[in-house]
DNA sequence: TCATGTGAACCGGTTCACAGCC
DNA sequence: GGCTGTGAACCGGTTCACATGA
């Protein structure tokens, strides 16, 4: 199908670490227990039962206590879970063993609110870098973080660990973005323009549609609400 | 699920014509069908094959062609689907029959960027007003759309047919504006912030969490890019 | 020939349900 | 008693593959 499929080069990855094949969604439910038994261990507790963690992030005990079971956590049925061992479980698989940043480009409304956002929250994973082409932001420091000509783009991903790019340009610009980032060493890339990227089969492109989000909110407001989910 | 239609007023809607029952990714998909259509349009072509808009969309020609059997339309297998039509079907099942419009709470740099977004496009489902508890915007017209004061927000809402609400305003204060956007009517909420809304069954809630899409993205990046998806 | 329409097989994630243990 | 660990059943969406028609 135009493409997708195609890699398969037939070797069977015999990946160094991570000997465990994650699912998509179970990515998202690993991210988000992590977050809630940060909260939980700053709030004091220690221990966290299945049913607790699932109330928490919405989803079912069981599913909790799949989702450990394949990460291969064990918690104890009189006790339950500990929770800062799991976190740290999880920021095993989750984090990268070296260190991993972002690159932002596009330093609109849309860029500040991420900037502003993850400068408080999310010690991992910083954005080490922003491009905007408006002259009056670059050289700018943007709640902590730099901003530089689109022109230093590939000068500036020379000298930092960046495999993630955050694509909040116009959508006419995106695709142009998208192909420097990763002829920068790019190898991810979150998109929030309505376009499809074309990049190259090893590249993983995450798109956040706002107006599709939107649209469904509309959708199932009117209809039954299949009660929520994700 | 299992068919029972929890609430459902005992009223079986004899909405003019819908009585398909669509699965929650498949409302995305036909919003994504929808918008590409539009570009196509727009474009001057009037006849699309499934694989054409299966390559828009990021899916295959299979899934294309069983999302159009879903909804009822039909194309030729000489010329493919007629766009204009498709675009109208697609319309029929997704808009309201009734104008129905969308209430922005939290105007920082998300819902600037929001607000902006939408002006230009989206012309069905309007963001008909936004609330903001800082004084200096209190008043203005953002991007064509009028801000007022969160304690306004009970009247505002009152006059106007706002079914949607957009929660973007910092965690802290998310749980106590679904509260009253409840109250005053909205049956569906888009959350921004990081914690589970507490809703009743009959309200639908997305949440996009970008904290979650990023780790996501940055995972993949490392292990083998499962392809792209959503 | 090439694309549509569609029953049927397929697939992978979710949920069930129960054994084991504290 | 309540909770964990887990094989097995379940379920719903996706994909296949082929009949059909221009």
């Amino acid at each position: 199908m135009t493409g997708s499929a195609t890699s398969s080069s037939a070797v069977e990855p015999v990946r160094t670490a991570a000997p465990i094949e994650i699912p998509v969604r179970m990515v998202e439910r690993l991210s988000a227990y992590r977050r809630q038994l940060r909260r939980w261990v700053a709030e004091g507790r220690t221990r966290i039962y299945s049913h607790e963690l699932g109330a928490l992030v919405g989803g079912t005990p069981a599913q909790v206590r799949r989702d450990l079971m394949t990460i291969g956590y064990t918690g104890s049925p009189a006790r339950g879970y500990e929770a800062t061992g799991l976190i740290e479980r999880i920021s095993q698989l989750l984090d990268a063993p070296t260190r991993q940043g972002v690159a932002l480009v596009g330093v609109g409304y849309l860029g500040r609110a991420i900037l502003n956002y993850f400068s408080k929250t999310h010690p991992d994973l910083p954005i080490l870098a922003a491009f905007d082409v408006a002259p009056e932001k670059i050289g700018r420091v943007l709640d902590g973080c730099r901003c530089y000509a689109m022109t230093e783009l590939e000068a500036v991903l020379g000298t930092q660990p960046v495999t993630v790019g955050i694509v909040a340009v116009p959508v006419e610009a995106a695709q142009g973005v998208a192909d420097r980032l990763i002829q920068a060493g790019v190898r991810g890339l979150l998109n929030f323009t309505p376009t499809r990227l074309r990049v190259p089969p090893e590249v993983y492109v995450e798109d956040v549609d706002i107006a599709v989000s939107l649209e469904k909110v509309a959708f199932f407001a009117r209809h039954g609400a299949g009660s929520d989910e994700e």
